[in-house]
DNA sequence: TTCCATGTTCCGCA
DNA sequence: TTGCGGAACATGGA
């Protein structure tokens, strides 16, 4: 699930609920997920300070630490956050759990544990320590930006849009959205594309994840004229009716209509 | 049992 | 040297 979109939203909880509680006590820590510190140093950072503000930098969230750093929470594929009162609601596959002072937990839950929890002094440093390109949402608001971003790459579309060092927020799911939207083939060669269509395709990326954070699709149920409620072999495309085709694309499953992206 | 899965990283090839 | 694509990673469900 954790795409930009979802990552948006897990931001929004965050802000919602644990966010300006006090962490009395971090009481679960899976050091196998933490990038350059220990449980003990983590859990002496956070304890008897809050987290204070929130932003997100593609599928990455950060949390300020009190007045200091940040904490930041990479969710893998399978990663999420969940605040709740009773301990004995403790999600499954809990890897950091912290009690709080009003009573209530937060818990970081990632069952394949390919999520990765750290810290970071500011955005920006993260973000060039991973080699992050720009937000894909700020960058899709920025045309000019968008095209010249993509501007010199030849691989396929789908594993332009993928690559977090180009473009950071797009992931397997949100790529075939977009290029479904786009009308292009996800093999397309990104060399290809004139800078109109390069143009087209940052209003098509834009729209996909707004409309996907504003009215929250990834828990409610996708668009029915969107790819993806029919993202599986066989069905049938909601634009042409064509049925729906599975390849594999740099290295990942990728669904298209052969009707009409080309 | 085998395959597949929304994540990133690493390695080999051109 | 750089860019691209595939394999590997950890875990569990179909």
């Amino acid at each position: 699930m954790p795409e930009l979109p979802d990552v948006q939203i897990f931001k929004e909880y965050l802000d919602a609920t644990a966010l300006h509680q006090r962490v009395a006590e971090v009481l679960a820590c899976q050091g196998s997920l933490l990038e350059d510190i220990s449980c003990p140093a983590l859990a002496r950072r956070l304890t008897g300070n809050a987290l204070t503000v929130t932003a997100r930098h593609g599928k990455n969230l950060f949390a300020r630490i009190g007045d200091g750093g940040y904490l930041v929470m990479h969710f893998g594929m399978t990663g999420f956050l969940r605040y709740f009162k009773d301990r004995d609601k403790s999600p499954e596959h809990t890897r950091l759990l912290l009690r709080l002072h009003n009573g209530y937990f937060l818990a970081y839950v990632c069952q394949r544990k390919l999520g990765r929890i750290g810290l970071a002094d500011s955005l920006e440093d993260y973000a060039e320590k991973k080699q992050l390109g720009p937000d894909a949402l700020e960058l899709s608001r920025d045309p000019d930006a968008f095209v010249g971003r993509l501007q010199g790459h030849r691989g396929a579309l789908k594993g332009l849009l993928m690559n977090q060092k180009v473009i950071a927020g797009f992931g397997n799911i949100y790529t075939d959205e977009v290029l479904f939207q786009a009308g292009l083939h996800p093999k397309r060669s990104a060399g290809e594309l004139s800078d109109p269509q390069r143009r087209s395709l940052a209003a098509t990326g834009r729209h996909v994840l707004e409309t996907a954070i504003e009215h929250r699709v990834g828990e409610k149920g996708w668009p029915g004229n969107w790819l993806l409620p029919k993202r599986r072999k066989g069905q049938k495309c909601p634009r042409c009716g064509r049925a729906i085709e599975r390849i594999t694309v740099s290295g990942r499953a990728g669904y298209y209509c052969p009707g009409h992206q080309r």
